[in-house]
DNA sequence: TATTTTTTACCATTATAATGTCCATATGTA
DNA sequence: TACATATGGACATTATAATGGTAAAAAATA
């Protein structure tokens, strides 16, 4: 009796996409599915999941593929990517530490 | 004895970075972590682990409540990430669907 | 075509992420 | 200040992802 989770269109989306993107980049430098699996010290089950966009992977293996292929996450190098968080971290410093209670379903879609 | 596994610094910088942005589009929109935890049907401690950006967390989990708080994916809206999807996979179809074994070593290092 | 290697699929086992609870502290508001 | 709520940490339990093995099909090469 699995929990049966249910994903926006959206996550899956971008997960397929990311998965296709490692497998292109993967094919493209003509390394075997097993030779990037033992790269990643990953299982080549684990790795071919990946490849195929599925959203139970951890983020951090998946991360490590997109990297060893070259993928450019959020379209920026190590540096800038290091520059953007402390800036996001600026901008929640300037917010509420603590959110205050809403009033009852205001929004209740967004 | 855990398996301690070890990450590129680029892995764990961008997936800080999309934590760090959860938590910045949340308190923006001002929601409490719990209404977002029950938002998206995960528990609070896994959304502060999302947010805290650990790489063990599902990629699934992390895109659902980055698409909750409207964080755009590979800059692109659901339309165009199904575009791409297709892009990609004519690219993939390009190429050879099996690699030929490469000679030994010749990028070690990449 | 025969041979070799890659890719894919399946599955039981193992490792570990997700959960839920409790408690302490911090924070914002009346 | 006092109160209510949000946030954070720690933990045992449960659910499930990752693993590693086998086998078969597909694909590239000689």
């Amino acid at each position: 009796m699995k929990k049966q989770r249910v994903y926006a269109r959206y996550t899956i989306e971008a997960s397929l996409l990311l998965g296709k993107l490692i497998r292109w980049h993967r094919k493209k430098l003509k390394i075997s599915l097993e030779n990037l699996s033992d790269r990643a010290c990953i299982s080549r089950t684990t790795l071919r999941k990946i490849e195929r966009g599925e959203v139970t992977c951890e983020i951090g293996l998946v991360f490590e593929v997109a990297t060893l292929v070259g993928i450019k996450l959020f379209e920026a190098d190590y540096g800038t990517l290091k520059a953007q968080n402390e800036r996001v971290e600026d901008k929640i410093a300037l917010l509420p530490k603590s959110i205050q209670p809403q009033e009852k379903d205001l929004e209740d879609d967004f």
